[in-house]
RNA sequence: GGCUCCAUGGUCAAGCGGUUAAGACAUCGCCCUUUCACGGCGGUAACACGGGUUCAAAUCCCGUUGGAGUCACCA
């Protein structure tokens, strides 16, 4: 058997979308799985989309996720050039398109804008266009006449009205298509380059691309496909086609929903590794019932049988929760390199940064969570006495104030202020007086934070917040309980 | 609208003719605990519908319904 190749073929119009990148995904990992190779190549055809800076996204995308190509336009493979417009150049996919020309399988059409205009029909709420094989009647006189007077023209495939096309996906078994619903598509353009449909058959057929992997939205264009390789009489590659990954309203996720490409992601605060990882099971799932994998261990257990044929919803929920797991798995030096720019953000004052991140560690999905959990170290809130009150700790607003004037003096005298020496100073009052913890500790945490809420109880902030400021902050307490 | 695809809890999903129909997220409750979180335990919740085939159907076939994709000189 002839070693796997699978190419990512995307066209650089901006930021990778996820389905993009999990598609990308699928096909590093259907190339590695069977130790094949992972070409890149770069399909550029619409020159009026093209901007330079997107097809440095699709180079640190790939770096960041890992998804190290074998071949690319930056690494030579003998398959080159692997950017389409320098293909074009060569006069590459006109050659391929004249000799579809000479077998009957395409030809000139002169037609212009206002006569496909004239051809637009609004079905549903939508503008189809079928072309009517115009230019297809033209003599040969009347075609010479017109290139020789310069006029543009595109080439268009002939398919046939009569007969069906059928095609093998792996996935999504066979699928058939009549061939009146398939258009003369254009194969090269008015400006001579060729369209996305043409060059890819042409490149992954030059490339030897052996396994074809792209999203759903392909699967009705790719009986034109087929009927491409037939009419050059090559063998077509294998299909496999991924579901779709949609948005809450189950439909085609886009740019609007906020969190569409891997960028907006990891502004957001997320993880690479948690998103590959995410994207990966949607749409795909082990054997076993596992869900935390790396890179590596995707590649050991892929197998793209078990990619199933219905849409999937990006849950974001769920990426936040696997987002989360990768935070605390993550060794606490790599955790504070992330962490503490955020951290950062919000802490001005000369804190131990580092026992704060530790706090947060297991209480946030995403680093940006961070925040809100740690403001109140920065700065006390205003808060509402009502908060000293709780059933379940037995407080309320007297037996608070008894313990903060209590605990004021001792903490004043209390020169240790490591975890273990505050903890001691509020172990002895507790067996002194012989109080639940919590009546003691929950008005103290309460007076230090001023939330509801903390990372961590009354020992930990007090000992990041220091002597004075917890002195000042029961004071603080003691006022607003006086009041 | 034509064509194509899809259909198991709110979401991701296992399941390939015989199961008490897994598991995860979310949700709810309990435990742990100085709050929250983490962690642990448990609960609610699904085979779209109708016909076949079969001793037996979530699994196979047909239809219905629903959803999606696609119908460019975009990819």
């Amino acid at each position: 058997m002839s070693k796997v190749r699978t190419r990512f073929a995307p066209s650089p119009t901006g930021r990778m979308h996820v389905g993009n990148l999990r598609t990308a995904l699928y096909t590093y990992l259907i190339a590695k799985h069977e130790g094949g190779d992972f070409v890149l190549r770069i399909e550029d055809t619409d020159q009026e989309r093209f901007f330079d800076e997107a097809l440095e996204i699709i180079y640190r995308t790939l770096e960041k996720t890992g998804l190290k190509h074998d071949e690319g336009p930056d690494k030579d493979g003998g398959y080159g050039p692997y950017i389409q417009s320098e293909r074009c150049k060569s006069g590459l996919y006109m050659k391929y398109a004249k000799e579809l020309i000479e077998k009957g399988e395409a030809y000139y059409c002169f037609c212009d804008k206002e006569r496909l205009e004239s051809l637009k029909q609004n079905i549903g709420g939508k503008e189809i266009i079928a072309y009517d094989k115009h230019c297809l009647h033209l003599s040969k006189e009347e075609i010479e006449a017109n290139l020789a007077a310069g006029k543009p023209y595109v080439i268009r495939a002939n398919v046939p009205n009569e007969g069906v096309t059928t095609f093998h996906d792996e996935i999504y078994g066979d699928i058939s298509q009549p061939n009146e619903e398939l258009d003369d598509m254009i194969l090269i353009k008015s400006d001579g380059y060729p369209t996305y449909n043409f060059a890819n058959v042409i490149d992954d057929h030059l490339m030897g691309i052996t396994h074809v992997v792209r999203g759903n939205e392909y699967l009705s264009s790719a009986p034109k496909y087929t009927r491409l390789y037939q009419a050059f009489g090559w063998e077509e590659p294998k299909y496999i086609h991924c579901p779709l990954i949609t948005n809450e309203e189950h439909q085609k996720l886009s740019k609007r929903s906020g969190h569409s490409s891997y960028e907006d992601l990891i502004e957001q605060g997320f993880l690479s590794e948690a998103v590959v990882n995410y994207v990966a099971l949607l749409g795909w799932s082990p054997t076993d019932n596992r869900e935390i994998f790396s890179l590596e261990e995707l590649v050991e257990n892929f197998d793209y049988h078990h990619i199933s044929k219905s849409p999937a919803v990006f849950d974001i929920v769920k990426l936040k929760w696997m987002n989360g797991e990768y935070i605390k798995a993550m060794d606490d030096e790599a955790y504070y390199e992330y962490a503490l720019p955020v951290i950062k953000e919000v802490i001005t004052k000369d804190y131990d940064l580092k026992k704060i991140a530790d706090l947060v560690k297991t209480r946030i999905e995403i680093f940006p969570d961070i925040k809100e959990k740690i403001d109140f170290f920065e700065e006390l809130p205003e808060y509402d006495i009502a908060m000293y009150t709780h059933k379940k700790m037995k407080t309320n607003s007297e037996n608070s104030l008894a313990v903060l004037k209590d605990m004021l003096p001792r903490l004043e005298q209390l020169e240790d202020y490591s975890h273990d020496g505050i903890e001691a100073v509020c172990k002895a009052y507790i067996a002194e007086k012989e109080i639940k913890n919590g009546v003691c500790l929950w008005p103290l945490r309460t007076a230090v934070s001023g939330k509801q809420m903390t990372p961590g109880g009354a020992y930990e902030i007090i000992e990041i917040i220091g002597k004075d400021e917890t002195i000042a902050r029961i004071k603080k307490g003691i006022e607003l309980l006086e009041a």
